[in-house]
DNA sequence: TATGTATATCGTATTTTTACGATAAGGGAG
DNA sequence: CTCCCTTATCGTAAAAATACGATATACATA
């Protein structure tokens, strides 16, 4: 069989500078791991709540929990404010449109 | 000052299955990673092209490109072709739209 | 069948991630 | 100031990811 393959053509390539890209390669490892993906879904329906309340929900150590916080906290996924002794978590919404947003005009 | 907080409600929760989740995560982890990221966004744009092709692009060792492919593969991202002697890769069209429905419905 | 081309896999070294217990740091209550 | 509650950070061990050269495999062709 004679190969139907031909050269790509290098000039097209998708608008997206250096530094999105990285960005959003930090996104998509933030959430490409269980815990974190299940901490960020926990948010999404429980909108203000501390970090011992994810502790309790998951089986895993504080100190890991508090590690996996502070990975998508790094990545923007979430944000943060002080309430009282503890930490309330809620969701980034603005990263989340731009997550949006981006997958959208890549795919 | 006083906390604000109350416990956090445990009824309701995203309706996710634990398969869907997995899988969701195996996503993001696969594009969580720079080089694979590059490889999607090059299929993107080159729908039919063999892995010759995305060596010749990357500053990595052949054998790293195809260590990628692999886990690209695996997670469903691309699908492959045989083509001659060669492999021709191209997205996976149904594992594109799934990820942007679930994107959608948990953000 | 022998040869060349294209790509996957193997074995391995290095780096990164993940998880934990212990400890530190920050704030509120007494 | 002292105690307590909450959470972050430190130090570290184990597991996983990453990258490479070398080698095997698959296919087409002479």
């Amino acid at each position: 069989m004679i190969s139907t393959h031909t050269p790509p053509n290098p000039c097209c390539t998708l608008d997206i500078s250096e530094s999105e890209k990285e960005r959003l390669v930090a996104l998509f490892k933030a959430l490409g791991n269980p815990t974190r993906f299940e901490i960020l879904k926990y948010l999404v329906t429980h909108p203000e709540c501390i970090t011992g309340d994810i502790v309790e929900v998951l089986p895993i150590a504080q100190a890991t929990v508090s590690q996996h916080l502070k990975v998508l906290r790094e990545a923007r996924w979430v944000m943060t404010s002080p309430d009282g002794p503890a930490n309330c978590y809620h969701l980034n919404e603005k990263t989340v449109s731009w997550f949006r947003e981006k997958v959208g005009e890549i795919f």
